[in-house]
DNA sequence: AAATAATGAATGAACGTTCATTCTACACGG
DNA sequence: CCGTGTAGAATGAACGTTCATTCATTATTT
């Protein structure tokens, strides 16, 4: 990103830590301002740096939204296994929605997301980038329903899995759009309606989350 | 919105023209640039006026994205009867999600939509005004869903439908989304992935699209 | 002539970006 | 161990634009 070239190991560590706390008080402001709406002083101000010293880690304005774009959908990808990983995963839907839905730190922002998908229809870069990321997840979500049940993947037919994964991208996403229209929509209440489809696609045995 | 009073009916009628006039450009101009990117002078210039005149009919341009927000939440809730009109569903959201990613005028825009939903975040006058729109298409397709066959519904029991309501509004959030972050993904493949839970849910009787 | 519609230049604030300057930390000759 | 030289880190004021908004002025309608 920076054009600029360090000399020392040590140097280029300090450069790296200064990137991030530049990218985590840029995330911060993107979300509470928005990507046009946030300005250099304040992120820079957020940072607790000058404004000019923005521009020795990162070369724009923009530079900085494709890191952040590019953080994220890294962060979305590694996370998505944990919805994979555990036994309900209804029940780990579910605690992602109320994540969404409180904008906790530790997920997904939901503004973050829309904005970056809206963003997506102006700018090539963007989409190309949140193409790549998504098809990845895709594959790895597909992946998890085809491998053998003794890998802990659920064992489905190649055609089912790749249409269930599909279905379940846009059902996931949906689910974000909800989080950021209606937070204090109950969490339960989704789970009601989720639960059977999931239980029809294989993806929760019924009775493992209560009736 | 504007604090003007007028005097004769047929001057009210000319402003609202160009009340609407400078809505379409506006709406145009949101589309490309985002809320924030998009600047009065713009906006003036696309509808044809001059930037001052703008004043003449919006306090400001928080006032004219709110007058957008509310026309598109308006727009939506009319054309949620569409879906529920025709007698297959499933191929009447299909063609909704071909619009969508075509950016089509004559649906609510996709990119508009995801902006909206994350100023939503930002902005307790935005969040409330899509809640009410929102519980309003709810109840809507939830009454489709109630009532009898005789008059058009599928004369679901009332918590099936109000789960399924849910559902169906997430999912078709879900497609939009998509629609946004993959505007050559093949319809038909969404079709696939959608015809199952569909007919599960009663939507489709089976057979009516090709298998 | 009176009232309304429309203009577009003017305004001050805020924007992204740059740059001359200062600060800080460390290497090295003494 | 001490100045002292030096390069990178950091500053914040200044730059040219652009922004939303206003207003004195002109055109059009009634």
């Amino acid at each position: 990103m920076s054009a600029l070239q360090r000399r020392t190991p040590k140097a280029e560590a300090r450069a790296e830590s200064q990137r991030e706390r530049i990218l985590d008080a840029a995330q911060k402001c993107f979300i509470e301002q928005g990507f046009q709406g946030a300005g250099m002083a304040l992120i820079a101000e957020t940072a607790g740096i000058s404004t000019g010293l923005t521009y020795r880690y990162f070369d724009s304005k923009s530079a900085i939204m494709l890191a952040i774009i590019a953080r994220e959908l890294e962060g979305k990808r590694a996370r998505i296994e944990e919805l994979c990983g555990g036994d309900d995963f209804l029940a780990a839907v579910l605690e992602k929605f109320r994540a969404w839905q409180a904008g906790s730190a530790d997920v997904m922002n939901a503004a973050l997301f829309l904005e970056m998908s809206a963003e997506a229809s102006r700018s090539p870069e963007i989409l190309e980038a949140i193409r790549k990321s998504d098809a990845l997840v895709l594959g790895e979500f597909e992946g998890w329903l085809r491998r053998d049940r003794s890998a802990g993947g659920l064992g489905m037919p190649a055609g089912d899995a790749s249409r269930r994964a599909l279905l379940m991208q846009c059902l996931i996403e949906g689910l974000v759009v909800r989080a950021a229209r209606d937070p204090d929509l109950d969490a339960d209440a989704v789970g009601r309606a989720l639960a059977p489809v999931f239980e029809q696609l294989g993806f929760t045995t019924p009775g493992t989350t209560r009736p």
